[in-house]
DNA sequence: AAAACAGTTGACCGAACAGTCAACTCGTGA
DNA sequence: TCACGAGTTGACTGTTCGGTCAACTGTTTT
């Protein structure tokens, strides 16, 4: 028997992985199984069901992505430079997984949820937690902005809403353009977006 | 034997809309084929597989919408107004297709584009191709409004592009959290991202 | 009238699918 | 020492999948 929680985190690595690269219909139970080792039997000791998995996945992988976004978003960071470094760690994120998988892969919470949104709820939902969660740094790094009289918008919230619905669907046409280069002046619109003052004294 | 055409434009019509409520992994030929009243056998006769038939419904499908485009990016309409008309005929179409199916459906060739693009080449493809094809239509907009001081953007193309994303974007929030009220201040957006004078003399 | 033809039919195929199961391994605690 | 239980194994089930096929239907062409 192996080091407890071993074949557990194997298949939930593997199955983020494997669905973000592709997609959740177009992943089986036995491709991920196949890839991380593990039989069948076992798969179905550990989860329920496909969707179960799913669901652990992305938990899982936010679990383990948020400590580098709270360094991202420091509030010892001043607010618009923790956007900016929040647009390069998209970008370079982005281009490590291209030049790995060769194809840009997008928002994986995004893609999984707009993939299943109208036929499995508990992955909607849980995918809909987990980009709330995201839009929450937004928030708070442009309201200390304002503050700041760094841009000229008036509504934290609403401004986060728009910014992230912009970095969002910049990695939708980056994936299906399959071009990275969409993203590179990411941080240039989100600094327009928000009309951030150009004198960042 | 029916009126020719019709079998093969009911599997357009059938595939597109069970693919837009759904996904393209989850719907299979059988499902399109029971829904469109057609043997599997027939489906194989005007399609070689079911990749093929996605591409000819999306391609049908904008050829079916495009003169509503034309007519709502009229040259004739003042170029601020094109774009609001847009945004209205965006909300109300994910209305109606709220309505009828329960839940937010997004963006067909976004939806579709997202979902396959790391896996089927060519429609990855075609659904890049449909995409920029409406992006066209921002950016003859959007050069109008700029060279009648409408708006403060400088560079036609790349505001294209953004109000492109933004909408993407937020059509996938609006699918994501099955929540139309996301669209509803479309236009207002968009009008804040071009930087649109307030005064449209 | 007969041949040629586009379109239709439903049975059929092998592969892949999600999910099950009884038997097994092996460290742990009584 | 031995029973327990978490974890493992791979063969198995029934279903659904994409795709094929030979036979058929009705229209058009010659």
């Amino acid at each position: 028997m192996a080091k407890p929680g071993t074949t557990k985190d194997k298949l939930l690595q593997v199955a983020f992985e494997l669905i973000w690269d592709n997609s959740y219909g177009a992943v089986s139970v036995g491709d991920i199984c196949e890839r991380a080792g593990v039989n069948k039997g076992s798969f179905y000791h550990f989860f329920e069901s496909k969707a179960d998995l799913a669901i652990e996945a992305y938990q899982e992988h936010w679990k383990e992505k948020q400590p580098e976004l709270d360094r991202i978003f420091s509030p010892q960071v001043p607010p618009l430079e923790r956007l900016q470094r929040y647009c390069r760690y998209v970008y370079d994120g982005q281009a490590e997984k291209a030049q790995k998988y060769g194809r840009v892969c997008g928002c994986p919470y995004a893609s999984i949820g707009s993939e299943v949104a109208t036929q499995d709820e508990k992955i909607r939902v849980k995918s809909e937690e987990l980009i709330a969660r995201g839009r929450k740094y937004f928030e708070s790094a442009i309201a200390d902005a304002i503050r700041a009289h760094q841009v000229s918008v008036k509504d934290a919230s609403v401004a986060a809403q728009r910014v992230h619905s912009m970095i969002l669907g910049m990695l939708v046409e980056a994936k299906v353009q399959n071009n990275l280069e969409i993203l590179r002046d990411l941080d240039t619109t989100i600094m327009a977006l928000l009309g951030a003052n150009p004198v960042v004294a």
